[in-house]
DNA sequence: CCCTTAATGAGATTGAGTCGCAATATCAAA
DNA sequence: TTTGATATTGCGACTCAATCTCATTAAGGG
């Protein structure tokens, strides 16, 4: 289904309102491909001269992470980083604390994992938060020149 | 191994000084049995009457964290959280949204997902973070009542 | 077209965490 | 011991993402 039937049914359901600055901030949102801040999002509608405040962009970020448009991930405390997640499957991240890399994996063996807590505890797991840190290939080899 | 001694070991072999303030902090971190926050320990000390400023526990806890003597989390963006290695093996969080509960779990499959990944990338992976967000037992029932 | 209710924007505010710097303490070597 | 190079401390100022306030504006059902 089309992100923006998906946002708009999701906006209808909840009481809340088709405003163009949703409309904007979803396109712009479906647009990027990779992990992005809030703050760069905020800069980057600013550049295509539309006006969106602040405080929009990171209420409707809210929504589109509720609809499940989008997923939140906390990767390095600075701020959080946001992703869509149409066309993707659930995955995770490593990050290269040298250089920034980002590498995305998957193991089926998270969701047994996941699936095991749940009965074994009687959970309703709504999200989760899965990141490794460390050295990329390229970093690990430059640290071993010196 | 006693903490204390391999804080004073690390210290050492990192030309760091040995500071009553480092002592007392390490001291009351080994005290604390569950998680607890950076904000937390400071009121904690100043109101046994002991002066270490802010900024002093900051910094010693990214000392203890280097030495492994304490872990750092990020549960929820709002802080880190912070707790102690010593006679724990590894684990992971549930933290119910509810009610902020806190399950520990251990799956070994994770670390051979990890060993998995460093071979596959050829990394070097120097920690993980892997919460699992949702309803408790208790939170969940509560909800299905209403 | 109205009217209730939600949404927006601008700027103030929050709060965890960091930084700069002068004053002070540590500790190895003399 | 005493000295001196260097690390550490505390304080307060600062940063920066994120949230909040609130007056104004807009959506959309009836």
């Amino acid at each position: 289904m089309e992100a923006q039937k998906i946002f708009v049914d999701y906006l209808k359901q909840n009481d809340l309102k088709n405003t163009p600055e949703r409309m904007v901030i979803l396109q712009e949102v479906m647009k990027l491909d990779k992990h992005f801040e809030a703050e760069v999002l905020f800069e980057h509608i600013k550049s295509i001269n539309i006006k969106v405040s602040r405080a929009s962009i990171y209420r409707t970020l809210d929504l589109l992470v509720q609809c499940d448009l989008v997923n939140r991930i906390n990767f390095d405390n600075t701020c959080f980083y946001y992703e869509t997640t149409m066309n993707k499957s659930s995955h995770d991240h490593f990050i290269c604390t040298e250089c920034g890399k980002i590498i995305e994996f998957y193991y089926s063996e998270i969701e047994k994992i996941h699936k095991n807590i749940t009965d074994k505890f009687e959970l309703d797991i709504s999200e989760y938060s899965h990141q490794i840190y460390g050295k990329c290939k390229d970093c690990k080899q430059k640290k071993s020149l010196k």
